[in-house]
DNA sequence: CGAAACTTCCAAAGCGCTTTGAACGCTCGG
DNA sequence: CCGAGCGTTCAAAGCGCTTTGGAAGTTTCG
């Protein structure tokens, strides 16, 4: 049933029809119910097509899957969705995922933006310099995003406080009298690998010691990487007696590395990871149970789904930049630094 | 730029323009190439909106994320998603994510069977009673179903040998001289963990052991829940030797509860999981290495949506029924059972 | 050479909704 | 008693595409 046959049932025009569907006040409260209970009655739904062709609104919000990158790095990224999925739910907005492959990326955004398929997208993970992010804001589409833009002026936004986290985590490492630290860092290009960067140093600093007690690594976070890299610290003669661990999965493959050189945690080694609270992979799971630095990815991401709808009824850009705390969690994965180092 | 704005600048009709564009064959070469030219040039692209309207497809595929379950059990979606993402892009279809709890799953479904906002819709893990197969199946609206189908005649739907991947780990397990085997499977209305019951029933039978050596439960394959029923089988008088995994997930608790209860795995107990290939987590990355019966669950969903695809494109439901083989692949955590039981 | 059969193109009618501009009936102040 | 003002409703014009049913122009063939 469409509306122009749920007009001529009602005997009413398809324009009274349509305005008391949609809430407007120039029709009388009667007649609305009259419409509504019909609508109900013959379970009329309006053809989201039509709606959309003729008000230019797609009434989704965008979300570009990348997923070479996601299939490595973000298992986080199902935690995310489900955060959006759960807003975008309320509002009854569809989510149109854009496939790509990290190369075309900024087209799928571009044909995102220009098709009409969204109203709105959500951009996440940042990056120092951010194509995606300039070729939006040329092509002025409604955007907002899911981490710390490079240049947060006039973008609305939501992030950790990935700053805060590393520098408290760093900070309790060196009060346990741990000095030498390896930080297991996200890719050097995305905001949040160098916020965490700045909060870890800040924190040498802070106590006084010299940063090169730092061992900073940048890579994608996988547990593979994160394996090899962790055995090659620790092997090495200035053997690190903490290592800081971008992500769970980072962690994974720390873990693994030192069982692997026989060396115990936490009595030999101290791990602190930060979690984004995948609840397929709960930190307290791990054997021993990881410390770490939390903030739930899925209510960030009900949040920025928020922000992109607020973004579509009419908001500013700009006009969120929500930076929520981050709580460090210890559990059985840090101890006090072993004697002699 | 729109049609009839290309139509005039070619002083053709919008017909011919569309003919053209869509390469329908009443067009001739010459006047097809100019207007592919010209679109090119002006960079027109057809409003997906007006398109879906005048055709009535909307060139899109439906995929229900049930944001509950997929958030605590499903780290594989992004995998699966990503597969399905891969195919549905070559085709330049849209993936419509549509979210749901579990209660209202099913209405999820009837709103985009009936929306016309996708053409297709994938439907994964299917139960032995399956209410969203039952509707789909009274709507007529076409579906492939990932995953075995209660009643397979006339759906198409690929899956993988859970049967054979479940004997043939259960006979490799009996082979190394396991009598007692601890089965933590999938919750018990799903067709896939009905099918590895019976595979490991079956090994049992084969080897002409009693199946009360087979220590079976279903659950939602969470590591706590594993974890859980882990620590309660070991403790028991009736220690297993084995435990049989579900998933990976499965496995990182049933190491916990080892780990915690000093048992060393190979030593005192042989793990066997099933990995979907995460490759977040894989199962190289764990201490020991795990052994594994394996299948891509990214191809799979790339097949998968081949499949829809093909359904949009006419193919008869029914067509297409897969059974992927499994790998067995042995690894450092399983070994000979220990000698005194 | 004229009818039949193509080939190539077009005008116009939708698809199902929203929204503009106008009309209709009433009340009300002057 | 009349026109202004208001509340309610409507007819019709899009939104940008596809597709039907011809209409020209071209070729084929008896």
């Amino acid at each position: 049933m469409n509306l122009k046959e749920l007009a001529a049932e009602l005997h009413l025009s398809q324009t009274t029809v349509s305005r008391a569907l949609n809430g407007y006040p120039e029709v009388s409260e009667k007649t609305r119910e009259i419409v509504l209970a019909a609508a109900q009655r013959f379970g009329y739904r309006p053809s989201p097509a039509a709606r959309r062709l003729a008000t230019g609104r797609a009434h989704a919000l965008g979300v570009v899957f990348n997923a070479e990158r996601n299939a490595f790095m973000d298992p986080l990224f199902v935690e995310y969705l489900a955060g959006v999925a759960e807003t975008s739910a309320k509002e009854g907005f569809d989510i149109l995922i854009s496939p790509s492959t990290p190369r075309d990326e900024i087209v799928s955004f571009g044909r995102l933006a220009r098709d009409g398929t969204v109203d709105v997208v959500i951009l996440s993970a940042p990056q120092v310099t951010d194509a995606r992010i300039a070729l939006l804001s040329e092509l002025k589409f409604p955007f907002v995003v899911h981490g710390r833009p490079p240049a947060p002026a006039g973008i609305s936004y939501i992030d950790i406080d990935n700053f805060g986290a590393f520098q408290q985590a760093t900070s309790f490492l060196i009060q346990l009298g741990h000095r030498r630290i390896t930080l297991i860092n996200g890719e050097e290009h995305f905001t949040f690998a160098q916020d965490r960067s700045r909060g870890a140093a800040i924190a040498f600093a802070a106590a006084g010691l010299p940063n090169d007690l730092l061992d900073e690594h940048f890579m994608s976070m996988t547990a593979e990487n994160a394996y090899r890299c962790a055995r090659q610290a620790l092997e090495s003669d200035a053997r690190p007696t903490a290592i800081l661990c971008g992500s769970i999965l980072v962690a994974l493959g720390v873990l693994r590395a030192a069982a692997e050189l026989g060396l115990e945690v936490p009595r030999d080694l101290s791990i602190v990871a930060h979690d984004d609270e995948m609840p397929a992979f709960p930190a307290e799971q791990f054997h021993p149970q990881l410390t770490t630095t939390r903030s739930s990815i899925r209510a960030a991401g009900a949040r920025v789904a928020e922000m992109a709808l607020a973004r579509v009824a009419g908001q500013k850009p700009g006009a969120v930049a929500e930076v929520w705390p981050v709580q460090l969690i210890v559990r059985g994965s840090t101890a006090a630094a072993p004697e002699k180092v």
